[in-house]
DNA sequence: GAGTGGTCTAGACCACTAG
DNA sequence: TAGTGGTCTAGACCACTCC
């Protein structure tokens, strides 16, 4: 992990854990300099991550401030706009696991997963609820050789702490698509959505930095409980 | 404009002109560097910005590449997961005027778009084509003080190239909300989608360089011609 | 005028690829 | 070994805000 990396990662914890809290004045670029014993162009290259994210704001002659949270969703918003999930006070998610089992790749999943036909997969199936209501239904294909020893007790919790933390990953880029569909019948029978409810759907793939993918999902959305935002920045 | 969005802007330029082709390597960062008389860091900068769009990328040690399109839907993918449009060969996009007014602000507009209740928008509903078929439906609101002389003709075309090389001005950042909705009568009507059929919208916010809103819109999009991707980088 | 973020420079070293 | 992109440094100037 690069320097720059590693102070966004930082700042972005004190973020999250509130040490540094919404619309507060983050220390000005030369302390952090010399508090992360660097040069002030590897702050603001960090600095740029997280202005990136959309979790900081710099104001000229004034100082760089925590953003606020943006979206209703912001779950969804931070997750899939990407980059860094801070849930926040917006509610409770948890997962109900409806399938945990492990097969062997069709060709669909040896290529985006770019795994020969006798590695087998994770196949994952989660009901994510908001406060105990349904949000999302996600399907999950990841490589068993790449993540080793995934429980029903992880499952529960973050798949992507597991990686970073346990197996001491670090997630580089990913590609996401974005759709509207019909819904399908175990859209209507978890989701509780009618016929002609819209879902909103995200299919995924994302790897690690040394470009191995890990992971391919599709999330499919209430459509009243799963907006997106992106942001731009200049 | 700084420096290095310029040498960006003009690299995009080359690439969206043919001039420099996809899988072809780009001039090394020394000699970038020269031909704009300017720094490697400030060109590292450059090269930043089209590394986030997507349009290019780094290996260490052969050289930066200029990247092929990535979805089927270019156009949307595009513009949409932000950017810059390069719209390449995938079809030609045509657009039929709807409606096109200048009306007083709701307050809804007021807020979105800055502006006091007197200050008219100009209200626009297009229908975009792909190759002659419905894509979407868009509804535009800006505000008259701010882009003057909106014509027919420019609404046939592109109002982000009016407003950048006619009037001069710079789009700075911008928010976007992704949702499934279901279709209401005038997506049936125009884009020809059966009741049951969901669309996908996007609503935006658009923002000048200096911080003024100049358009509030939403995109309708039939559910299956309307993807979004999302590319995340390291 | 003082303080802060935004940009830019010149130079250096490292990581990776290719021959 | 040579060439290229990725990272980092120290120092400088500008733009903007606040007093």
């Amino acid at each position: 992990m690069v320097k720059y990396q590693e102070i966004a990662r930082d700042i972005r914890t004190k973020i999250t854990n509130g040490i540094y809290k919404t619309d507060e004045k983050l220390p000005k670029q030369t302390e952090l300099a010399k508090k992360y014993n660097t040069s002030r162009v590897t702050i603001q290259k960090a600095l740029d991550l997280l202005h990136i994210e959309g979790i900081i704001e710099g104001r000229k002659g004034i100082g760089t401030f925590v953003k606020g949270p943006l979206s209703a969703y912001d779950y969804n918003a931070h997750v899939y706009s990407g980059l860094t999930k801070r849930l926040g006070a917006r509610g409770k998610i948890t997962s109900q696991i409806i399938s945990f089992e492990v097969l062997f790749p069709d060709e669909e999943d040896q290529e985006k997963l770019k795994i020969g036909k006798n590695d087998p997969i994770y196949y994952i199936v989660r009901l994510r609820l908001l406060d105990g209501e349904a949000l999302s239904l996600e399907y999950s294909y990841m490589p068993v050789y790449l993540i080793p020893g995934i429980t029903e007790e992880i499952l529960k919790g973050s798949i992507y702490q597991y990686i970073t933390e346990n197996l001491g990953f670090t997630i580089g880029s990913s590609v996401r698509r974005i759709r509207a569909d019909k819904p399908d019948k175990y859209d209507q029978q978890y989701l509780e959505c009618q016929k002609d409810d819209p879902v909103l759907e995200i299919d995924q793939i994302v790897y690690l930095d040394d470009g191995r993918p890990f992971e391919h999902s599709q999330a499919r959305h209430r459509y009243d409980k799963g907006d997106i935002t992106i942001t731009n920045l200049d």
